[in-house]
DNA sequence: GGGACTTTTTCCAAGGGTCGGATTTGGACC
DNA sequence: GGTCCAAATCCGACCCTTGGAAAAAGTCCC
């Protein structure tokens, strides 16, 4: 949406700043944040007065200033309220607290299975979830200011089963996406923000991760499946139906190796995990790296490079260089300025592969786009499907103007029982 | 640039305005235009009378209302200056001459060669060519208000001689294209607007031909070279670097066809006049159809299909299969809502490569991605790239602010020595 | 020909924003 | 306690959109 009147002005500025002092690894300064968001000192300081007195921002010391009135230094309150975000995968439910400054707090975890994917189901494990992290802690229902759910969304064809066939952007009431959104809705009191774990990562790593000082971003996940999220100026791109980044049952290699989706050399075929398999499988039959499971090979695999294994690198060597050569179309296309890496594999195995996919870019990308671009991991820390789609609501609410905001403390009553 | 105070505001919506009374067929009413740009008729009125007064905007008659005050109709006032869209191209340099509704007035055209490709040889041409045209037309400098030029940018390797190897987006001083730059600007009394074809045609798709109606647009560029133009939220993207959309020398078949980059299996190798040439010369070596030059083959490949020779229909049957499967990826990872074909090979063969490109993406992109897509030709009249460049110059008039603006008419003394 | 009526278009005041420059604030230092 | 200094705030100027009142520009009917 492009903004029409002042009061959006005023929006988008206040989310900029807001933004800018959640990715600082230190409390910040309102000088920093004038640099920062080229905004004047006086825009600057009324939005850090409004932020104040909601109670999101605090004072956290100040800084000397060599004779002068010293800076102080602004953060954002982590005691103001919670967040709660949830990762809902194909073989896991995960669910995790944040402060308001989306410092983790606690996480819980089920495992699930095919059956289990039903809007009821997978609803009673994450109000369980939750429920049991509020008791833990003590909360109360209305410190939580915001909750995001991560569904499994776009699958490739119609091969496997899904929670919400319609995928995530069906908003109307009677789907499973609609009944889930609703059962949410009441066991919390307020509406899920749902998302898919492709976005919520980029949204993660924009906040967080390799992504912050990107402009242009490309966020490669790399796991079951391959993905690729993309932000443009700094805002996740959706494409127009919500579905950009569908990258993994591209086509790489004509006639190439057989994909799970039932075409053949898809993407995900020779990059993250199945591709990982399937390399290994060609390479190094009946191997001692090769597991049944994806998990444990990629373990083993990172074990095994860890110490040199010859085999592990020469293998982790392929399918780095695969990947980089699928980069390069991306490369040469988006001109990224940044592309992260992300997902559990390149959390494991990314060392090796990064350098690998580097320089399988440079072989097929243009010298300039390759040049613009800075290759690096995640550097989220813990899970950022949920931490990005906790910071996906709170977008929701930042962005729905002051009347949305976080709202004050609530009244003195609750906070005592929480001690 | 994000909007950061209320003056921007103004630009986007009077921006956003204009565009639309350009991208109309017919001159619109003021409630037309509340509709399309969502603004309050309050502002529209604004707008109009703003840009009535500057001359660029002017009333075209009036649309009955039913007992009620008739709706005045507006359009763009296109004597109110001339603006100039150049293309230097590998092998011509062509002029075009706009009225300030971007209608085509006149048109000129040299052929040049590779040792031409130096800053003081193409500007004199374009000077050249510019000066017959306001000498034909009796116009005098001052009717200029813009000149946009469209420059051969971006270059696989180092194989091709170009004339700007720094390519588009180097503005410093004694580069070859800052020299370039200041000679026009001293020929013209303004600075031109250097643009490459490739975002140049992609501008001339967004504002007259297949991708008014778009917001996510993706413009696939078909002649000697390959790219593909993007556009976010009906904005041109250009990406970190300004090289978005070099898809020419992407991979596409690993160990496929050579190509003229040096590299093999490049998109451009099938796509597009080389892929032509090469598809004929696998399936039919030594037809009638192949001729030795790119231009010639294709006008016979089209009045081959014209009549329905089979082996025509088969060639490019085959080549719009392909680019159908690489564009897949495209729709895949952009999720457009359009799909644009363009460009000369476009123009001649577009209506057999279309359907086959469809059906070619349709068996490798996700349903949901596919179903979003609208597939066009391109819809531009004229040359997409003179049109283009010449619309990027009129952006950057109107963006630049009221004082940027077009101004109203010279001086009489002036207009009379036009007569 | 003159109201009455209807629809478009403009006018106006309210409401909200950013910003430069003057002013206040909060500390260090003498 | 004054002085100095840099940070932060305040204030007035200025810009923008907008809803509703008012004006404008027709038709229609008597």
């Amino acid at each position: 949406m492009r903004p029409r009147s002042s009061r959006d002005i005023r929006r988008v500025n206040r989310f900029d700043l807001l933004r800018r002092v959640y990715s600082a690894e230190h409390p910040v300064t309102r000088q920093w944040l004038v640099t920062a968001t080229g905004l004047s000192p006086a825009t600057v300081a009324t939005l850090t007065t409004e932020l104040l007195a909601l109670g999101v921002l605090v004072e956290a010391g100040r800084e000397d200033s060599g004779g002068g009135r010293p800076r102080a230094r602004l953060a954002v309150n982590g005691d103001h309220g919670v967040l709660v975000g949830v990762d809902v995968a194909e073989t896991y439910v995960r669910a995790d607290l944040f402060d308001l400054a989306l410092r983790g707090l606690d996480s819980g975890r089920r495992e699930i299975g095919p059956e289990d994917h039903q809007p009821d189901v997978v609803a009673a494990h994450v109000i369980g979830l939750v429920r049991g992290m509020f008791g833990r802690r003590r909360l109360t229902r209305d410190r939580l200011l915001g909750i995001g759910v991560s569904l499994p969304g776009q699958r490739h064809t119609d091969s496997g089963v899904s929670l919400f066939p319609a995928a995530v952007g069906a908003y109307e009431d009677g789907d499973p996406e609609g009944r889930f959104r609703g059962l949410l809705a009441d066991a919390f009191g307020r509406a899920p923000f749902l998302e898919n774990p492709l976005k919520a990562s980029t949204v993660a790593e924009l906040w967080f991760g390799g992504g912050r000082a990107a402009h242009d971003l490309a966020v490669v996940t790399l796991g079951t499946g391959v993905g690729v999220g993309i932000a443009v100026d700094q805002r996740l791109y959706r494409g127009a139906t919500d579905a950009a980044g569908e990258w993994g049952h591209t086509l790489l290699v004509p006639g190439g190796r057989p994909c799970r989706c039932g075409g053949t050399g898809c993407v995900e075929a020779y990059v993250g995990a199945p591709g990982i398999m399937a390399t290994l499988r060609e390479r190094d039959p009946g191997g001692p790296l090769l597991h049944a499971e994806e998990s444990a090979t990629v373990e083993a695999l990172a074990a095994a490079a860890g110490r040199d294994d010859p085999r592990a690198l020469a293998v982790l060597d392929e399918v780095g260089t695969t990947l980089g050569a699928a980069l390069a179309t991306l490369v040469n296309i988006l001109n990224p300025d940044t592309v992260v890496l992300g997902s559990w594999v390149a959390a494991r195995l990314g060392r090796w592969l990064l350098p690998a996919a580097r320089a399988g870019a440079a072989t097929h990308a243009l010298p300039r786009n390759l040049a613009a671009v800075d290759w690096r991991l995640s550097g989220v820390e813990g899970h950022a499907v949920s931490l990005g789609v906790a910071a996906l609501a709170l977008e929701g609410l930042v962005a729905g103007g002051p009347a949305a905001a976080p709202r004050p403390d609530p009244v003195p009553t609750t906070a005592h029982r929480e001690r």
